[in-house]
DNA sequence: ATCACTATGTAAGCAGTGTCAACACTGTGT
DNA sequence: ACACAGTGTTGACACTGCTTACATAGTGAT
């Protein structure tokens, strides 16, 4: 996934096992079977023996780790692409933001359970995946820079605004992908539309008094 | 600790191995160990035999149910103590019940992680969990038809507006929880500071343009 | 004191996992 | 041709957990 959607360049007996088990992986998280999810199920799912996974990650956590920041530059990337038509719209690439961190979640389930996996929030010793993170987080934090240069978001201090934005996705993810909202009403096939409507309560009344 | 903190009634040869079992699976997530948390890993912790906790709760997934079912009623609890000395004031009802989740998952991280295990998240099954994990969101619910009736709340969908709030509150306390939000540079070991100034945002720019 | 009952211990079997060493195959460079 | 590094397989071992059957000990009622 790193290269192209289609499969990589085969190489030696199997075709780039990383790459397929990294696939595996996010497949068998998707089913809800992170619990089960062990290097020796990962191999199964990808057709091969239990030892060959240990020629390319030291373990169930580095697999993880590798997927998740995967799933944080593919985030990143849809982000900024759907951003890019917004051009000077700010407070509406703010909004957009949000909601693309919940449309990732259901576009990925696979990747988000993994990047929603305990083990994985402390990205100390993962170089790769804490640059990843913080990386994906900047997205947010330059937005409401730019609405705050702009007088559209009101001049608390940024960092709160974010901590408060931040929370909101990432709760309202969370309790959309456990179902928890669907107590509340909400129609969870169509997170998209939910997003934008939790979303835009926040942010209007987010904004300044005009 | 369905009864006082204090140890309930002694029973025949252990003495109530139900709520040892659970203070010891409790202690366990508290932790960080919710992973290798198996029913013979919490026996052990109480120092019973592998096989004694069957005769009291049938799996794993039973047993954390319960704890976390305990959770719910624990936080419904506080937070009604919480808003009680705030009676009438509706708007610092509604911000306190915010901060309430948050400061519960601080006080009983133990309790939050297991609440928060993605093999609770589905309710059924556990039908005095269901209730409890329903009972406690009501008291958001009541707070915000509250300050609606007075005014206090802009007229959105209250359905809406709970789940900006909820979604807030819960991201806020996961990436509190998870450490994610000191890359904001918040001192995560004053969690009810940060929850007041952040849910404050979210709520002062709730508030209806009066 | 006896008896039915509940709570717990002991032991054993089965399954899944991580890990390692020995081995075989594949492509590459010389 | 040949050595070699990279890749994957096989088989074995130790460990841990789940589950069940059976044995044992404490409890309360009669």
């Amino acid at each position: 996934m790193t290269s192209p959607e289609t499969v990589s360049k085969p190489a030696y007996h199997h075709g780039n096992l990383p790459d397929a088990l990294c696939r595996a992986a996010v497949e068998l998280a998707r089913e809800g079977k992170l619990g089960s999810l062990s290097l020796r199920a990962v191999a199964r799912h990808a057709g091969v023996s239990a030892a060959a996974p240990y020629r390319h990650f030291a373990s169930r956590e580095a697999l993880l780790a590798t997927i998740a920041a995967e799933g944080y530059r593919m985030r990143t990337t849809a982000t900024h692409a759907a951003l890019l038509p917004l051009e000077g719209q700010y407070l509406e690439q703010f909004l957009e933001a949000g909601v693309q961190y919940v449309v990732f979640a259901h576009k990925h389930p696979g990747h988000y359970a993994i990047m929603s996996a305990p083990e994985i929030a402390d990205t100390s010793g993962y170089p790769d995946l804490h640059e990843a993170s913080v990386e994906s987080s900047l997205v947010l934090m330059q937005s409401i820079r730019n609405c705050q240069a702009k007088g559209l978001l009101a001049e608390a201090d940024a960092h709160e605004i974010a901590a408060a934005a931040w929370s909101s996705v990432h709760g309202l993810t969370a309790l959309i992908r456990s179902g928890q909202l669907a107590t509340l009403g909400f129609d969870l096939e169509a997170p998209e539309a939910v997003a934008r409507r939790v979303t835009r309560i926040l942010v209007s009344n987010l904004a300044a008094p005009a």
